[in-house]
DNA sequence: TGGCCTATTGTTAGGTC
DNA sequence: CGACCTAACAATAGGCC
């Protein structure tokens, strides 16, 4: 989606990355709630950020970023 | 997206929980992966069916459905 | 359950502030 | 880094096998 169709490789610019992941970070953390309320399932998501930042996800809950 | 707009609440129904989660389940787990490549990160995402049944995705590699 | 189909709605790349 | 905008492209609900 979006403007250009993007080739599923490694974004080599570190600021490119950090904005893809911004941007891709927030749609999935979406379906994960999405998925975790419409079936009534457990889903645990962690992820780190090009800088390492982490983020979890436990489900429906407010997400954590820490 | 699809045909009808559905809201996010829980399926009241066992076998339409079933169908929702293989078929976004499959959507999230391209996601992950796409962005774990995209951005170079490590993510690690755990859940599970309706019917108890995990599934373990690490980043790009292929995913473990136990 | 899983794959295919397609109308519809959702996501996002690139840009701006 | 986040919010907003919008053209393009992608995910998916419902139906059928």
């Amino acid at each position: 989606m979006g403007r250009v169709k993007l080739k599923i490789k490694r974004l080599e610019n570190l600021s490119g990355r950090q904005v893809t992941y911004s941007k891709r970070r927030a749609g999935i953390l979406k379906k994960t709630k999405e998925l975790s309320i419409l079936c009534d399932i457990d889903i645990l998501l962690l992820m780190f950020s090009p800088t390492g930042k982490p983020t979890l996800c436990l489900g429906e809950q407010r997400f954590v970023s820490l």
